[in-house]
DNA sequence: TTGTACGCGTTATCAT
DNA sequence: ATGATAACGCGTACAA
């Protein structure tokens, strides 16, 4: 095994090891290699041990290419989302290939750039593998791409607020609640004039805005003003702008609720060099809960959304659904409110007000 | 096109649309309509016009497995690497994507988690997929995964130290000069009871540590007391027992060197909680220049090391290597030196000492 | 420039 | 429980 290198190729793509070769050497035919290595109990006990014995020794791998177009099925899940690079995308990573361990499935990311045109392209590229599902965490609710997943030739699972229906399954968090949530903790700590800080524009952050908007008007607090959209180049250090801004619509202001950590942090240290005090001049609350969030100065209160598990359950509905697919399931991930010190006037415990779910719709 | 839906599975894999088909539409042999797509040059200007407008409408799709069997290349490339799940692989991630888009390369990424026999069975499973590159991120340098490699059937980048000898290319950056770098800066705004603090233990780490030793004896300085690992998961959230640990170790400590900027946010975090003032008590400076770095009270000083060109360089060297694969090449990226408030002393303007590299060896 | 014949390595189907 | 045969959909090699 680990003798000859021949020049500077010594087992090239040319003379892999087959099925066939290994047949061979066990002395069967291959489609009982095949067996044993893919339907185990179809092969008997014996034959089956020395089989994966002499697989080993001669570290025979089987070839995907071969087996996807024998079988109709590329055993690989499609991820199609835009933030892939984001920092929020390892947690949700993580939760997939945990999942997706030991399954043998194979997972392939790609970046949808906040394109449906992509978001279509890619689509059809992932049709053209047959793949066993498709997990895709959508720009837009774009009808090229929802007809497109109508038809799709496995599972899919959208990474989507679980207000809307899904073509197939979802899975999600009710972003209207975790906004209220969030609206509903600065309001009972004591903050009234607060305003609504966005670095993206997908759905989630739509929905949370459209939360704010008719929360905050329900509660005759609705200022217009106090909304900025920030850059999302640079959403850290773009704090300086953010204050400017709100302090010129309104100089009471006295809460930012950000739909993301990074723009809570970059607030925080802006405030830290302006001296404002945070809590008790200005709140900040957001989403997410970012490892950071738990050890600034003060912490950042934040909407916890469960990224893992958003991985991890997109996955298991795609494995568990290959069999019966059953429509239109979706799963709802809850959240948990973190209430930390930079919304705490008065001294506190830490307080989370959970909403968990997982109540299957 | 848009017609019929049929129950619930209108174009089940079953059947998909094939070359054989389009072929028969167009009304010429499969082949010429599988040169029209990947050949242009080798068909009749008219006559390829025709098909594509033909593969547009109907929408066809080639299949992979079809086309990586008859090929024998799957036109994928594998990224294996332990570093998924960190927050600093989205950068790396970004550059390889924008390198490969548009090159008809498809990347898989696979997580080794840390482990070389883990990285030794996924190497093997890319091998059954006729890759045209394989891109690793060492975890160790482990004869097992070296040995796989020598023998690899396509194009591997290592994400290496440059000081290591590529088994066939690598990118990275010279780990000893960057901590050297790091190192000189503090002394020559006069810290000189350095610590050491590390979260993680693979290769970039060690020699850094190794670095940091070899220039603190050099300088008459070295203690290895001041010498800290950190439970890596929670790296931001560790700053206090490390400074515990520190302090016990050295009550004069002035400056802490750690490998990445998460500990040097955490002991930021955790100074601003016990007073003690950043840069004039103690410095801090890290490597990485994450996000946040630069906008942190004070910001951040860092080594800042080119995670997007690591990646984007990674594929470009596959792609270009694809033909003549050239042994032994390095490519030296270069860091940067970003000196910020966490380790200006007295008041200056923001250095960047860089040493930009890209000297191929 | 276009077409024909064949094979890539595996699994499905049907037989034994 | 195991085997023989025939696809799977495409690209290579060679021929026209």
């Amino acid at each position: 095994m680990t003798g000859g290198r021949v020049g500077k190729k010594s087992r090239t793509a040319g003379n892999r090891l087959t099925l066939n070769e290994v047949a061979e050497k066990v002395g069967v035919s291959p489609i009982t290699i095949s067996r044993a290595l893919n339907k185990p109990e179809k092969v008997s006990p014996g034959l089956r041990e020395t089989i994966l014995k002499i697989v080993e020794e001669l570290g025979y791998v089987p070839d995907y290419a071969a087996r996807a177009l024998a079988s109709r099925s590329g055993n690989t899940i499609g991820v199609l989302s835009s933030l892939l690079g984001s920092n929020i995308f390892p947690r949700v990573m993580k939760g997939i290939e945990d999942r997706a361990w030991g399954s043998g499935l194979r997972i392939q990311y790609v970046n949808t750039r906040y394109d449906p045109a992509e978001e279509v392209h890619q689509l059809k590229q992932f049709f053209g593998q047959k793949p066993s599902g498709i997990i895709i965490g959508g720009v837009q609710i774009d009808p090229r791409v929802t007809d497109l997943l109508k038809d799709a030739p496995c599972p899919v699972v959208q990474l989507l607020d679980i207000s809307y229906p899904p073509v197939d399954m979802a899975v999600g968090i009710n972003n209207r609640a975790a906004t209220e949530a969030a609206l509903r903790h600065l309001l009972d700590v004591g903050y009234r004039r607060i305003g609504f800080c966005a670095s993206r524009s997908d759905i989630p952050v739509q929905m949370r805005l459209e939360a704010y908007r008719r929360f905050m008007t329900a509660e005759g607090l609705y200022n217009p003003a106090l909304e900025v959209s920030v850059d999302s180049t640079d959403t850290i250090g773009s704090g300086g702008n953010t204050l400017d801004q709100l302090f010129a619509a309104d100089p009471e202001i006295d809460a930012i609720l950000c739909d993301h950590d990074d723009l809570s942090l970059g607030l925080l240290f802006e405030c830290q060099r302006r001296g404002i005090a945070v809590p008790d001049r200005l709140g900040l609350c957001s989403f997410t809960d970012l490892d950071y969030c738990a050890h600034t100065v003060p912490p950042l209160t934040t909407v916890r959304t469960p990224l893992y598990q958003l991985g991890y359950r997109a996955v298991d509905m795609i494995i568990r659904g290959q069999d019966k697919r059953r429509q239109e399931q979706t799963i709802d991930l809850g959240f948990e409110l973190i209430a930390r010190g930079s919304t705490r006037r008065s001294v506190q415990m830490e307080v989370s007000d959970t909403c968990l779910g997982a109540k299957t719709l």
